[in-house]
DNA sequence: CCCCTTAATTATCATTTGATAACTAAATAG
DNA sequence: CTATTTAGTTATCAAATGATAATTAAGGGG
């Protein structure tokens, strides 16, 4: 196997995969929060409980400008803070009743567009790109 | 099929997809452009040539912002504007040879760290990975 | 020709984001 | 018990990005 083709084919497919995000989610994101406090918000919903160090790590953006964030999060009442009852530095964040009805509204509209672009596609279609996001996530995107 | 389920899929799966382009992308940009330049020389690279128009469209920037970066690029030396001999409204934009060198670069530190992450991959796997990613380009993240 | 549209530019301003230093408080290692 | 490390905060500044209005120049339809 080639791995300069199979990179190259990479590249090509990662930019699509940018590209199909931005028109799935355009717009999904609540006016009220900015770009980064979305990312922030979608990264909660996916793995909650999460630590501001997490956010930190995974969203990579420094501890003093993720603790900004959080806070003006936790202002608008979209999240909600607990402290460990073990390591009294540490915070679990999740998102509270609004923020899961702000997430699930900006999910439902990319549900939307995302079926309407597999709207065309056969039963077989759908099981081949099942499989295929399977593939991938198993064997290149892991971790 | 449950698109709900595929859905819920291919949400963890793009988030995957950002999280490793993340990391194998990292400090691969020239210190020299910022984020969203780098982004565009990205969009070039690939697709060259292409107008201002089409940057705009694809990064959804505005064109007065397309306009700036792009005017920056070509200060820097990375990119080179020709006009269209049909319509004189229009350029096209393509990678100088300073651009050609400064993007090999990035994309020889985003290779060799996709290198490493199938490091461990059999050929069959890689294989596999070849089909899945043609099946979802043409499936599911086509035009 | 005139009007409307398209492609791109310039200028300007507001907002967001990134970076850094200095800090508090709790945990942990020696 | 002290020193160091870890988790998170606050404040502040600089830079990048986004948004908008006004402009130039060319193409296209009538």
């Amino acid at each position: 196997m080639d791995k300069k083709a199979l990179f190259h084919k990479l590249v090509s497919f990662t930019s699509s995969v940018h590209r199909v995000t931005n028109e799935l989610t355009l717009n999904a994101k609540p006016d009220s929060v900015t770009q980064v406090q979305y990312k922030i918000l979608e990264y909660i919903t996916v793995n909650q409980p999460v630590t501001p160090s997490d956010i930190s790590d995974c969203q990579n953006m420094s501890m003093p400008n993720t603790s900004r964030e959080l806070k003006k999060l936790s202002e608008y009442g979209f999240i909600e803070k607990m402290n460990d009852t073990e390591d009294r530095r540490k915070q679990y964040i999740r998102l509270s009743k609004a923020g899961e009805i702000v997430m699930e509204e900006a999910f439902a509209m990319i549900e939307s567009r995302f079926l309407n672009r597999v709207q065309k596609a056969s039963e077989e279609d759908l099981e081949d790109i099942e499989r295929a996001l399977d593939i991938l996530q198993t064997k290149l995107f892991h971790q």
